[in-house]
DNA sequence: CTAAAGATGTCCT
DNA sequence: GGACATCTTTAGA
């Protein structure tokens, strides 16, 4: 029960999975310290049948973690400044992960302010960028297995009384695409885009 | 080899 | 609402 989430949590349809990862704790430990959030907003990307994917025309050199076992980190350097934490998850061996768009910082907040360079708790980690900031998640955590006890895993978590799922177009992707497959905590004050 | 776009964030008006 | 920073990756010549 103190356990992180076990592979078959991620081993399921790509979408079903970025939904249920809302409510779901990231931990980082660095050191002594340790960092944790709550997963509040992210977004579904697969494979040969999503334009806006990554892996949509297949394997390179980037991708390549997105069509390995789920439960893995893909993270990724984008924009010439900024990284992005997406989590693998899909079944069979179609390549698929979530990217984690937002958190709600609940422990080290004074060391993800420090990173930050914000005092703000709401602007410490709403949006993929500000999430791998506060986090320290770089490049060297690429391929990371987020299924066992170590510096980066996921740990079981829920949705509070009264909180709601919402969906919409995923953001940033410079296409015409109407799949609703962005998944966020609705009212909740650490999501990126509250109405998109 | 070269070029263009990019799953963004910040500061400014 | 818009400019701009900054550089990796990928596709195409």
């Amino acid at each position: 029960m103190n356990s992180p989430l076990p592979r078959a949590f991620y081993s399921r349809e790509t979408i079903h999975v970025a939904r249920d990862l809302l409510g779901m704790r990231l931990v980082r430990e660095i050191g002594r310290r340790q960092l944790i959030g709550r997963i509040v907003e992210t977004e579904a990307y697969r494979g040969a049948d999503d334009p806006a994917s990554h892996a949509a025309r297949g394997m390179t050199g980037r991708n390549e973690v997105m069509f390995g076992p789920p439960g893995h980190a893909y993270v990724y350097f984008t924009y010439g400044m900024h990284f992005c934490f997406n989590i693998v998850a899909h079944k069979s061996t179609l390549p698929g992960a979530v990217l984690v768009r937002a958190i709600e910082p609940l422990e080290g907040l004074d060391y993800m302010a420090r990173r930050r360079g914000r005092t703000n708790l709401r602007y410490l980690a709403n949006g993929p960028g500000k999430v791998t900031e506060a986090f320290a998640i770089a490049r060297l955590l690429n391929g990371h297995d987020l299924t066992i006890p170590s510096q980066l895993h996921l740990m079981e978590g829920t949705l509070r009384t009264g909180e709601r799922v919402a969906r919409s177009r995923r953001i940033g992707i410079g296409s015409n695409d109407t799949r609703l497959w962005r998944f966020y905590v609705r009212s909740n004050p650490f999501v990126s885009r509250p109405h998109a």
